[in-house]
DNA sequence: GCCATTTTCCTAATGGTATTAGGCTGGTAC
DNA sequence: GTACCAGCCTAATACCATTAGGAAAATGGC
């Protein structure tokens, strides 16, 4: 009997798959066992459990998007920056949707590589403010609050929660980074 | 036998305080009917099923969320009103994990209940603006980018996403809040 | 090429959760 | 008081997560 192939390596990339076509929250041993054509158990030999898979699927999405957003980020300071981040982010969250959902999940006991990867992204926040003149504790302020915006407005975005208004949420999404510009240039006080 | 009282308030009451403890994934049929003393079976004919009992809980937790805000909006405009709402908002988030998280789910087919608290809460944010000077377009944008500014905000602090960097949580809310009313004050173009 | 070891996958079993079907019974309406 | 209905039960099915232990395939040394 051929032996199925699987590797954490595998896992990790099909679980990912299932989540932007699922849910991230339906990511499940059994589906995956299911997609690989091998028994529940047999997984077990290469993930410790669900959730070390979950968190596989979190360190690989985190990893993925800090990448993008560095390429976005290349060369580009001030406002160019911003914008380069901004939309290297929405367009990660949207593209792949269960792998960003991956990236909110519990951080409570988060394996290495996934603090590496979210230590990585907050680092390429913080390039942001290159061209803005904003020093400590400002510039600590400002990397919270464009992370809470980007991360709303995404997460809402996708629930469904601005569907009430007919606006269109690309125009809204680029006035939000224009106010967010603004106020970085004339941070207050 | 006595019969335990169940109805579907009280269940929906109980599932949002269970949700507070646990987090809202973990707030289950099973766990539910164990708090009442009685068979999971029984709970089904009161609640549809799983889904039914967690949009309950939603619609609870956009209603209470609502309450909060529209308490802390009453006789305030401009800053005044911007940050009475963002801390009535933050907190009820704060005191109430699991009901915040509830809010938060899929709005694919809510019920009606649900959508009529997500739109009381739409105009709750729009009657911020009073005391600003902004009209539509521009008005449906700030909203937007108010209402991700703090959803990203609670979700990633409670998430321990602003856990790496050691200045005050408080203190980069309290700035934010000074930020967003600036550009609010000063809407480009 | 052969054997020991390791790795990969299997079957079997347990336990938790969601859900439906159908039955018993205590309260309520007449 | 009888009949009905709502509220609760047992029983059964079906996933999903996880562990234990066994068999076969790959691997490495000889």
């Amino acid at each position: 009997m051929a032996r199925a192939g699987v590797t954490a390596e595998r896992l990790t990339a099909a679980a990912a798959e299932l989540a932007d076509e699922v849910g991230f929250e339906n990511v499940t041993v059994s589906a995956l066992a299911r997609r690989f054509g091998v028994k529940d158990a047999s997984l077990y030999s290469h993930i410790r459990n669900a959730r070390d898979l979950r968190g596989r699927v979190a360190a690989l999405a985190l990893t993925e998007l800090a990448d993008r957003v560095a390429a976005a980020l290349a060369g580009r300071a001030g406002r160019e920056a911003l914008v380069a981040f901004a939309n290297a982010y929405r367009d990660y969250a949207r593209q792949h949707p269960g792998r960003y959902a991956a990236t909110q999940q519990e951080l409570d006991q988060p394996d290495p590589a996934t603090v590496a990867a979210a230590v990585r992204h907050a680092e390429l926040t913080r390039a942001i403010l290159r061209g803005y003149q904003l020093s400590e504790p400002d510039q600590t302020d400002a990397v919270r609050m464009l992370h809470s915006t980007f991360h709303g407005y995404v997460t809402l975005e996708r629930a469904g929660g601005f569907r009430h208004t007919p606006r269109a949420v690309d125009a809204s999404w680029s006035r939000t980074l224009d106010a967010l510009d603004s106020v970085l240039r004339n941070w207050p006080q």
